[in-house]
DNA sequence: CAGTGGGCTCGAACACTGTGCGAGTCACTT
DNA sequence: AAGTGACTCGCACAGTGTTCGAGCCCACTG
């Protein structure tokens, strides 16, 4: 049995000295590009290697582990996420900018969401976008377990926006056609279903949502819920810190 | 390049006639217990032939693919839903009854959160799931685009929040160790580096939250999001509805 | 009652996966 | 010159999802 704290970010890196072909940030680069182009199905060792003209075996000195490469690959994109410094605006646009920036993160490399419940990552990256969410929301008046949970909060509508999205997004990929196809495609679907869902049935068609842009609906339905949640926020805020000013 | 609709929903059953000793619904039953019971990896059609006393081929009659049959079992498990009918209760008590199952089920079954960014599911439980809901979110005076991005805002707070407690739980049961000694564990790579997150550090001390109990954190964490969040669509309710009397 | 078709099971095989092991290469120190 | 250790890599092993075709057995037709 592994102990928990057993993980890449904690064994020692090993020492480099001679002139190597090979290097772990390498490695990591090229297997993101790998599974932004191919999706997570699409990154196996031997083809890693191949991409990097080396043999799929000489990975294994670098990283101990596949699982311990993909945890790398996280935190390294984790990385591209911009955290807001406190006090350069308010702390809702601070939080608007992390939590958009997380969103596009996620919404670039999909594959990361699929490994986001597998195992939590501790690595430098996700650290530092740790340390200045919790200045900012320091600087927005809120301490304490409140705090984590406004963190979590935040964090957690980014992810389930992101989960499904991304999931509908793989399907029309893997369909290959356009969004009115697929529109055409389900509607026979719908009409021999909608006696068994009429509510759902009865929305969908007075709602007008069949029409929309997808992408437009996907936005503005992230940006609706983003709201809400930063309306319930501010309402506990003056409610339980009571000081409105707060940057 | 497969049709978008082309998926085990669409696709006609096969007529049965005979008496075989498979069946779609056992098979799927099991999977869903080796899932519970060893996670995503534990599942593969040769054990689970196995565990059915029959081989591994055999279920390729039953189930076109593994990815089928995942979204077959995905299907069955959001069955376990229980979203309650309009009326019965104020629309806030609904919506929190749909989230706290919904948690519950994702935990009881975590591998299902790895698939739900792969796939959108369209099966008979979770279009009965939608329908549902669309009419506890009808009846609360919600409508046309907002309503979906109600539901959308409920699942993506429950999918965001069970996913990084199911990270943090699969790590925990992989280290075999108990919270106590993760704690002390951790606690030297947390000193190390407490340099490198000033803000994270400090707050981690004050707010005291190494000392509790971490599933009633996990509990608290989620229970506060969901309350911030209706809060902020009670507010958008008032002053886009204006009926602050719906059930 | 014989025969045939189709629902259903399954073993063999293919192309692939992650990874342990040991041999080999090279730059550098002693 | 010998050796040491960083690094590369081919082979092999156990395991994966899935296809194919052979075979079973039951319900039907002639």
């Amino acid at each position: 049995m592994p102990e928990f704290t057993d993980s890449v970010w904690t064994r020692p890196a090993r020492p480099r000295t001679g002139q190597p072909t090979l290097s772990r940030e390498q490695i990591v680069r090229a297997a993101i590009e790998l599974l932004d182009a191919e999706g997570a199905a699409g990154l196996s060792m031997r083809r890693l290697g191949a991409r990097l003209g080396s043999g799929a075996t000489s990975l294994y000195w670098h990283v101990a582990n596949k699982d311990d490469l993909l945890e790398l690959a996280v935190d390294q994109v984790m990385g591209e996420i911009y955290v807001p410094e406190p006090g350069d605006t308010p702390w809702r646009v601070g939080v608007s900018v992390m939590a958009d920036g997380m969103r596009a993160m996620l919404l670039r490399h999909t594959w990361v969401i699929g490994l986001l419940g597998v195992r939590p990552t501790i690595g430098p990256n996700v650290m530092r976008m740790g340390n200045r969410s919790v200045a900012l929301l320091l600087a927005a008046g809120f301490t304490g377990p409140a705090l984590s949970h406004v963190h979590s909060l935040i964090t957690a509508h980014v992810i389930g926006a992101a989960t499904t999205e991304a999931a509908v997004a793989a399907a029309v990929q893997r369909a290959g056609q356009s969004a009115a196809e697929i529109r055409e495609q389900l509607e026979p679907f719908m009409e021999k279903t909608a006696g068994d869902y009429p509510d759902y049935a009865r929305w969908r068609q007075e709602s007008g949502v069949t029409e929309m842009d997808p992408d437009q609906v996907w936005d503005q339905s992230f940006a609706f819920g983003l709201e809400r949640i930063l309306d319930g926020l501010e309402l506990w805020r003056v409610n339980n810190i009571g000081d409105t000013s707060a940057a």
